[in-house]
Parts: C-alpha cells; sequence; structure tokens
DNA sequence: CATATGACGACAA
DNA sequence: ATTGTCGCCATAT
C-alpha cells in the first residue's frame, strides 16, 4: 500500500470522526471536507479499508441522496440501519431526510470556535 | 498500457 | 419517484 494512501485515508477516518452523533453526511461530503473534491469513492474506498476494530463511525456515512450504500436486506444494510436509530437518525422507507440529519461542519465550528471578540469575558 | 470495478454523484428521460 | 447513463478517480488484473 502507497503511503499517499494511507495518509489519505486516515484523513478521511479522521473526517469522519468529527461527525457528531445524530447527524449523517454524504460520501462527497466527507471527501470535500478532507480535501479531496469529486473524492466520494474515495471515501468509499476508505471505508471498506477500515482496521477491524476501529472506533469510526462509518455508519454516520450515507449517500448524498439519502440512502444507505448497501444492498437493502444485507447485514451491513441492517447493522447500519440499527446503528442510526439507536442515536435517533429516523429512517422511512430506507431513507434519511437530509435536510434535517445532515452535519453541517463550518455552522458548527461558527458556534463553538472562540473568536477573539470574546476573549476578554 | 488497457479494462474492469466500486460503501459515489449529478442529471436526463 | 425510478431508472439509466455518464463522469469521477484510486485500485486491481
Amino acid at each position: 500500500m502507497k503511503l499517499d494512501t494511507l495518509k489519505r485515508n486516515e484523513k478521511i477516518w479522521a473526517t469522519i470522526c468529527d461527525i457528531p452523533a445524530g447527524s449523517v453526511a454524504s460520501y462527497g461530503q466527507i471527501a470535500d471536507i478532507a480535501g479531496i473534491p469529486r473524492g466520494a469513492r474515495q471515501v468509499g474506498y476508505a471505508l471498506r479499508h477500515l482496521p477491524s476494530g476501529s472506533t469510526v463511525p462509518w455508519y454516520r456515512v450515507i449517500q448524498a441522496s439519502g440512502t444507505i450504500a448497501f444492498k437493502i436486506g444485507s447485514d451491513a444494510f441492517n447493522e447500519q440501519s440499527k446503528r442510526l436509530i439507536n442515536e435517533d437518525v429516523a429512517i422511512l422507507n430506507g431513507r434519511i431526510d437530509m435536510k434535517k440529519y445532515r452535519w453541517e461542519p463550518d455552522l458548527d465550528e461558527f458556534l463553538w470556535k472562540p473568536t477573539a471578540a470574546w476573549d476578554n469575558e
């Protein structure tokens, strides 16, 4: 395995770890944030190669359409649905409402990151 | 080097 | 809403 590939995968995994519980992100979204424009498939690749036993919340990554990437009825599909529902992410007719659950990192950081204006508190 | 593949995504019918 | 096509890009053969 090439070193670049490893670094890219680690960046992707790290990004996914930033998705808060109760939210989801699309493959393309993760790719963009990880600095890999149009790298949706690379995110899929990175997830498929997750080291066993890792704590990366892979199940919070779904397709841009709001559907789970696995075949309906497959073990992986069932496992992912279960974990999402466990975090109160509703799945109606096999789909997730992206408008409602999509992770918005920019807004998050804006609200969370301290700014100079607040330094004198 | 040429093809095939895939945990994707956007768009046209 | 569903389905098919095409674009994308790292890997595998």
